[in-house]
DNA sequence: CCCATTAAGTCTTGAAATAAGACTGAGTCA
DNA sequence: TGACTCAGTCTTATTTCAAGACTTAATGGG
């Protein structure tokens, strides 16, 4: 299988993927998150080729993740800011990035804290059951089929 | 910056992008919590070359991701596992493809449900703050540099 | 006017990674 | 013996990436 036939698959993970999941992306949405917003910081700060980065973009405003907006009109300059979508992807971001830094703790301690503005303190992102309302315990997730399902293959 | 040196970044972010950020990395974890197990199943579900699949999951033992465990003696046949590490992705893949079903709902909804055993519902993995219980709304995120930072850059 | 600078890309080139599938080696099964 | 299983390895052609030079349009200073 090609990776660029990704987003044609029945999975979620896969079309989550086609639209997040190439290289790069997810650490362009981190700065996003940061408040960057143009073209040459997102390159500088990351460091990435600048091809690269111009693909990317286009991606996600293609997929509704990022919005292209003019800043100014002579010459045309635009910036690149998130959607509730792309807004959405905050907190699986911050829960990713809790499980490294409880896996993988530096000496001292996560280079990056996430302040909760409604409480006021940093936090952790906690995975809890929509239904329940319990922290999610990975041992007690069954997946299964659901009512999109083909045939066997999902997720 | 090439992305093999993720995994020297200081950012949370990049160092889990350097563990499961590879391509079809995070679909090889999408089967293994499917409980497909053995080299053969995984390439056939995934239809990845061979040589990709094989480094990937060398890629998540040594991170201490999955686990190789024989299961036979002659000749030698092993199958790989999730570790605890690996389970704590779960609800994190969950959350994903929550996220993509809300924004891209197949016409007969979503190919994969996900049942939470410990309250026999089918869920989505809502996000909550560990400090004060509520559902995280993404504007109410505020990043900011913690201890282990070193200059500006973090994540 | 002339030159430097800013910003958002595009282009080029060589180096890596991936896709597809053939091949290998040890052992089992009939 | 010959077909088959399983977990890889190898080969080749194609794609993608990394790094940085170049482009275009405008602004600001001397």
């Amino acid at each position: 299988m090609r990776w660029r036939d990704l987003g044609d698959e029945e999975c979620s993970l896969a079309r989550a993927l086609a639209v997040v999941g190439d290289r790069w992306t997810l650490l362009v949405l981190r700065e996003a998150f940061l408040r960057v917003r143009r073209f040459d910081d997102f390159q500088a700060r990351l460091g990435i080729a600048r091809r690269v980065l111009t693909e990317r973009l286009k991606h996600l405003v293609e997929h509704g993740v990022l919005r292209k907006v003019a800043y100014q009109d002579a010459p045309p300059r635009f910036e690149y800011r998130l959607t509730d979508k792309g807004l959405g992807l905050h907190p699986l971001l911050v829960g990713l990035v809790n499980w490294v830094d409880a896996h993988y703790a530096g000496k001292n301690g996560p280079p990056l804290l996430h302040r909760h503005v409604t409480c006021g303190h940093d936090f952790r992102s906690v995975m809890t059951c929509s239904e329940c309302g319990e922290a999610i315990d990975p041992r007690a997730i069954a997946p299964h089929a659901g009512p999109g399902a083909r045939k066997k293959k999902a997720s």
